[in-house]
DNA sequence: TACTGATAGTCAGCATACTGAGCAATATCC
DNA sequence: GGATATTGCTCAGTATGCTGACTATCAGTA
């Protein structure tokens, strides 16, 4: 009988347990409501004005039903807007808000501070091998998921 | 603006979502039913006998409002028993039953597989180190999750 | 023994995530 | 041009996970 410590989806999930633990405690202590997911939606929707549903949930490796929810919850909490595109009318345009925005400045000094702590058990050193092992994982893996990563289509 | 790609939470979630579609995968692929936490549940009885809800939860860190609802499809399923304990009339006695029993042993080799499909861009040594680097950064943030990891208690 | 605090379990509510189905609109092919 | 396939999005249903609250019980103590 193998340890649960010798199992790596075990390890996997006990990390992202931590991980969103500690994003949460550091957003909210700095005054602010937000998820991972919420940030990380609302952060691509920023650098790529105006995509739709799709090719966000592509950006970030959500998949396309769960997409629908987080989005609706941005867009509750005025941070983001979903418009018709005029182009595809079956398409949504995202747009990130001026309170989006503001928003997100000033999240960041939390949300740098949440990766510190979680890798606060490893040098300078593990931490980036830690990254690039699971870079590498995760790239092998990619189409194993619902959600792969897509690249954006020009 | 900082690459999703160098953030541990977003590695994490996305290594995390690849391992559970992995041995999802492989566990339906062998004709069974059965999620990472059911698994990690039912094995944990199996090597506890007897063991309550709470040192369950602590053996695999899970929060214990989730244990109810994962046991309750255990029970459903009929792997598992849960009796009123003598002792402490609070308390749930947990008990694997003989289909369990069976379901594990014959699960066992798509669990393993699954394994070793979520390490499989990485070498043999490099798997060893992903898996060393978060069994210690875990270990430094097992307080920062409401569902830290437990040892027995004597 | 009565009071106080801690503990085991459950529940309601919310937010991911997924499967599978469905609708509307667009693309493709003959 | 019209049938067919594909795509963008949503929805219903299920399963983690969490917060916070509640009940029942137990443990320690005045």
């Amino acid at each position: 009988m193998k340890d649960n410590n010798d199992m790596p989806g075990h390890l996997a999930r006990r990390f992202q347990q931590i991980a969103v633990a500690v994003f949460l405690a550091e957003v909210e202590e700095s005054g602010f409501d937000l998820t991972p997911v919420q940030y990380a939606a609302l952060a691509t929707i920023k650098s790529n004005p105006g995509l739709d549903q799709v090719t966000l949930a592509g950006l970030i490796a959500y998949d396309r039903t769960t997409i629908t929810g987080v989005i609706d919850r941005l867009v509750q909490k005025g941070l983001a807007e979903r418009r018709a595109s005029s182009r595809d009318r079956r398409a949504r345009e995202l747009e990130i808000t001026d309170e989006g925005r503001r928003t997100l400045r000033r999240i960041t000094p939390a949300v740098e501070s949440a990766q510190r702590i979680m890798l606060r058990g490893l040098t300078a050193k593990e931490g980036e091998e830690l990254m690039r092992l699971l870079r590498k994982a995760i790239t092998a893996g990619n189409e194993l998921s619902r959600a792969p990563l897509r690249d954006v289509q020009a």
